[in-house]
DNA sequence: ACTGATTTGTGCGTATGTATC
DNA sequence: TGATACATACGCACAAATCAG
């Protein structure tokens, strides 16, 4: 049924016009992707609408996944998120770049640690054997998408990561080091709920979950050069596993 | 000071102790995986020690992903891990098989609906062409592992829901159908917050995440066959990108 | 939206055992 | 022997999160 007080093109629905003002709302900029918009009571009252009607325009738009609507918590505006490739040759810039973002990161620290027994066995060496630790968050248009913690042999890429500073790229980095090329060996990944730090340091809330991924990349004779923990906020990356082509033809392999 | 009454072996603290004789009960079956463990001020009293030390006790069981601390919930003994493998030819009860678990699983439903536009897209429909939709609960060991809804164009494939069925395999079931061979073409991983149906029926608390997949798999002309939805318990499950392995000779693909 | 009960998280104070210099 | 630092253990209190009603 029509609302008595409609002032609206004829034939379309109430809540149809009032999803369309949010979202065109939303699009101005009113309410940035992440953000929480106002309770679902204060739109309504503000639109001088029922909450139903408000309710019933808001599910349009959290079926056209615009919004997210959280029980007890809110309605959040959803973020875009960016199609994060894995494969054998994932280079990082790369997968930002290709969504029209500015890629970036900062490295939170680097370090020369022991190796405990996780490290160790992933990357072949003796527990305590030295390694070297860096912790990034990478970004795309300054928001945070991952938190990566990256370890190395040392005794083989000691100094790495001033190199690493200073080309604000591992590739090339490694290549520095004599790495010609590198791979993917294998990506293991897993859901889970933030700790409150790694939260904090998505910027995402805790109650939103993060996606893990463990990978091990290996050197051309197939040494163990990398092993890396990367926790992804849920809410901005996906993960996506796509056919693999060839380096030279671009034709799909395994097929 | 040591406990007066310390029967334990000299020079092992008092929590090292306690927490291998809770890792015993464990394995002796008296906390079952994915079960709350007494609360922490119950334990103490019990092995009459103090709340800290009981604490430090599980710290280390919490390090070594025994069990996993809940602030406000409880304590949970870890469940173990299923891998996964996400390739060019996933197969279903493979990847269960191979863990040693006993795969299974129940069908839902499977029902002829008219495709919405994202199940057209993706399957190269127009919207409204009839699909049929088969909704599974894959198992392992009868606990359920994943909860799948997957499309299938009826026009070539009506009447694949009761191969399914009497075959209990979709690889199967096509191959009778007259696909011979079939690939995924992609796979797009998200991490969410389940609702309480799904986490009902994947039998987890909501408050854990679950881990999305969608793929779509083509036949050896490209062509889509199967749009797929499976959300996995992120507890019981892991997806694990392997390298790529050659059909024939089985040589790592892409290096 | 609030309440009370339950459970884990944190901080402080105290005391003793162990290792090192 | 003594001084010091650190790990261990206990007791008490309150904060924070969760859950059921």
């Amino acid at each position: 049924m029509m609302q008595d007080d409609d002032a609206g093109a004829p034939g379309e629905a109430l809540w149809s016009r009032i999803a369309r003002r949010l979202e065109a709302d939303m699009r101005a900029g009113l309410y940035p992707p992440g953000e929480r918009m106002p309770a679902e009571a204060l739109l309504a009252e503000r639109f001088r609408i029922n909450r139903h009607t408000l309710r019933r325009a808001m599910a349009s738009l959290a079926e056209r996944g615009l919004v997210r609507i959280e029980q007890g918590r809110g309605t959040f505006v959803q973020e875009e998120v960016i199609d994060y490739a894995i494969g054998n040759r994932t280079r990082f810039s790369q997968n930002v770049a290709s969504a029209n973002r500015l890629p970036g990161h900062r490295i939170l620290r680097t370090e020369e640690i022991p190796a405990d027994r996780a490290v160790a066995r992933r990357l072949n060496l003796r527990v305590g054997a030295p390694v070297i630790l860096i912790e990034v968050i990478s970004e795309a248009d300054g928001r945070p998408l991952g938190y990566g913690r990256h370890y190395l042999p040392a005794k083989r890429f000691r100094g790495v990561e001033a190199h690493y500073r200073e080309l604000r790229s591992l590739t090339q980095a490694l290549k520095r080091m004599g790495v010609e090329d590198y791979r993917r060996f294998s990506t293991r990944i897993t859901a889970q709920v933030p700790t409150r730090e790694i939260a904090a340091l998505l910027k995402q809330p805790v109650t939103r979950p993060v996606l893990q991924t463990e990978n091990v990349d290996v050197d051309a004779d197939g040494r163990a050069i990398e092993y890396g923990i990367t926790r992804f906020a849920s809410d901005r990356v996906q993960l996506l596993v796509e056919p693999f082509r060839d380096a030279e033809s671009g034709d799909v392999i395994g097929g």
